[in-house]
DNA sequence: CCCACTTTGTGCATCGGTTCACAAAGGGAC
DNA sequence: GTCCCTTTGTGAACCGATGCACAAAGTGGG
C-alpha cells in the first residue's frame, strides 16, 4: 500500500511556508466572518498579498486539501493550517520587561485571540511590581523560574532593555524555555535547539531610510554623486 | 580607465545584505564605544550573529574598506555603512495612531539614536488629541497631511487599529509617503514604488509556536500520530 | 454519458542567497 | 628586500524559494 500522503508532508514544511500560513490564516478568518464556504487559490492569494502559484504550493505543503474547479473549504482550511501551527491547542505566554512596550504587547488584543494566553508579566522594577495590567499582576523577576513553572509557560517575550536580555534569556533556557520572541536591541546569543525571533525596530526603519535614500537620489543627484565620501580613494 | 569601484557598487545591494547592515553597524557602536580602533570579520560577525564570509561579501558590496592581514576600521566602517543606510541625514518621521503601541514607539529611546526623529503624533480620538507623548503634542488625524508637509515628513509608521490602517496609507501615500512601517495586521495594497515593511506580533508568536509544537511532539507522540484530524482519509 | 470549463497540484527552469575554500594583498620581523 | 603570517575579497558549487505553465481532477450542463 503506498502512503501517498506522506510524499507532502513527511516532516518538514519550507521555512518560508511557514511564515507565510498566518498570513493565510488572517485572511481566510475574515472570510469564514463574511460567511464565505469556499475560496480559489487566487482570490485568497489576493486577500494574503501574493502570488496563487505560491500559495498553492504552499498549501501543498501540507497536504492536498483543495477540490478542482472548486477551491478551498474556508473552514476545514482554517482547521487544517491551525492545526498545523500549534493554534489548537493553547500557549501560556509569559512577558518580561513592563515598560511601555510590555504593556502594549500585554494589552494587544490581537494576542488572545488564537491560541496565546498572557500568563505571566514580571519586571525587575519595584515600582511597576504589582500593577494590574491587562487583568494581571505584575510579578518581580525574582519569581522568573517559579512563574515559569507554575503556569506552564512555554513562549517568553522578552520587552526588556538591551542590557538585561541575555541574562533573563539565560534563566529562562535553564528553565527549559526553547521559544523566545525578543524585542530587545541585541543579538542573544542561545544554544542548539532554543528558537528566537527577533523584532527590532529601529532595524526596519534603517531598511526604509536606505530604499528612501536611494528613491530620492534618483530624484536628484542620481548615480554620478555615489562617491562622495571625505578621503578614500579606491583605484 | 578601468572603474573597478563600480564593480562592487552599481547599483545595488542585495536585499539580504541592506536588512543586515543596520546589525553589523549596531555591533560597530559597541566597539566603538569600547575603543576597538579596528576589527576582523572574525569578531565582528561573531558579534552580530552571522558567519563571517557572509559578512565579507556583505561588506564587498559596498566597496573594499578592510585591509588584509588587518581588519577593518571601526569609525571608517560605521561611517560608510551609516552613509550607505541614509543615516547620516535625519528622518523626519510621523506616528500613527497613539495608542499602546504607538505610546511606546514614541517613547522608544533607539529611534532617535540614529538619524531618526519623531516629528509627529497623530490619532483620530478626541481623547488623547493634544496629550503630551515623550515632548511632542498629538495632533488630530485631519491635521495629517499639513502636517507631514509642514514637518517634512518622509517616514510614517501606522500604530492604528487594523480597521483604519489602509486608509491612513492611501492619505499619506496621496500627500508623497513612500515608506511605510506598519505595525496593523492587515495586508496594506499600495501603488507600484511604495515600500512598506511589516511588523507583526501575532505571526511572530505563531512561528514560534509552530516550531514549538514540532519539538514537543518528537517528545511525545512523534511522526507516527502526524494524521489525527477527524475526517479527511487521503487515499 | 460526454464535453466544456474551472481550478488544483506540481515538474521544471530560474533566481537570489549562503557557504566553502583559496588566491591575492598587506603587515611585520629579521 | 624577503619570508611568513594574517585576513580580506571573491569564484564557484550548492541550496532553498519563486513563478511559469500545464496535466490531472473535479463540476455542471445538456
Amino acid at each position: 500500500m503506498i502512503r501517498r500522503l506522506s510524499q507532502a508532508r513527511e516532516r518538514g514544511i519550507p521555512e518560508a511556508t511557514v511564515a507565510r500560513l498566518p498570513l493565510y490564516l488572517r485572511a481566510l478568518n475574515g472570510m469564514s466572518e463574511r460567511g464565505l464556504a469556499t475560496v480559489s487559490s487566487e482570490d485568497l492569494a489576493l486577500a494574503a498579498g501574493v502570488n496563487s502559484a505560491k500559495l498553492r504550493k504552499d498549501l501543498s505543503h501540507l497536504g492536498s486539501y483543495g477540490t478542482r474547479g472548486v477551491g478551498y473549504d474556508v473552514e476545514y482550511l482554517i482547521y487544517q493550517i491551525s492545526r498545523e501551527l500549534g493554534l489548537t491547542q493553547d500557549w501560556a505566554v509569559a512577558i518580561v520587561g513592563v515598560g511601555n512596550l510590555g504593556r502594549a504587547l500585554a494589552n494587544y488584543g490581537g494576542f488572545v485571540s488564537r491560541g496565546f494566553r498572557v500568563a505571566a508579566l514580571l519586571d525587575a522594577d519595584p515600582e511597576v511590581v504589582g500593577d494590574r495590567i491587562a487583568g494581571l499582576n505584575v510579578e518581580h523577576i525574582d519569581e522568573l523560574e517559579a512563574v515559569i513553572r507554575r503556569r506552564g509557560v512555554s513562549i517568553v517575550v522578552l520587552a526588556t532593555p538591551a542590557a538585561a536580555a541575555q541574562q533573563v534569556a539565560d534563566r529562562v533556557i535553564a528553565e527549559g524555555i526553547t521559544s523566545i520572541l525578543n524585542f530587545a536591541p541585541v543579538v542573544l546569543s542561545v544554544p542548539e535547539g532554543v528558537d528566537i525571533r527577533k523584532v527590532d525596530l529601529s532595524i526596519e526603519l534603517q531598511i526604509l531610510a536606505f530604499h528612501e535614500q536611494r528613491k530620492t537620489d534618483r530624484m536628484t543627484g542620481g548615480p554620478a554623486m555615489a562617491e562622495e565620501w571625505p578621503e578614500a580613494v579606491d583605484l
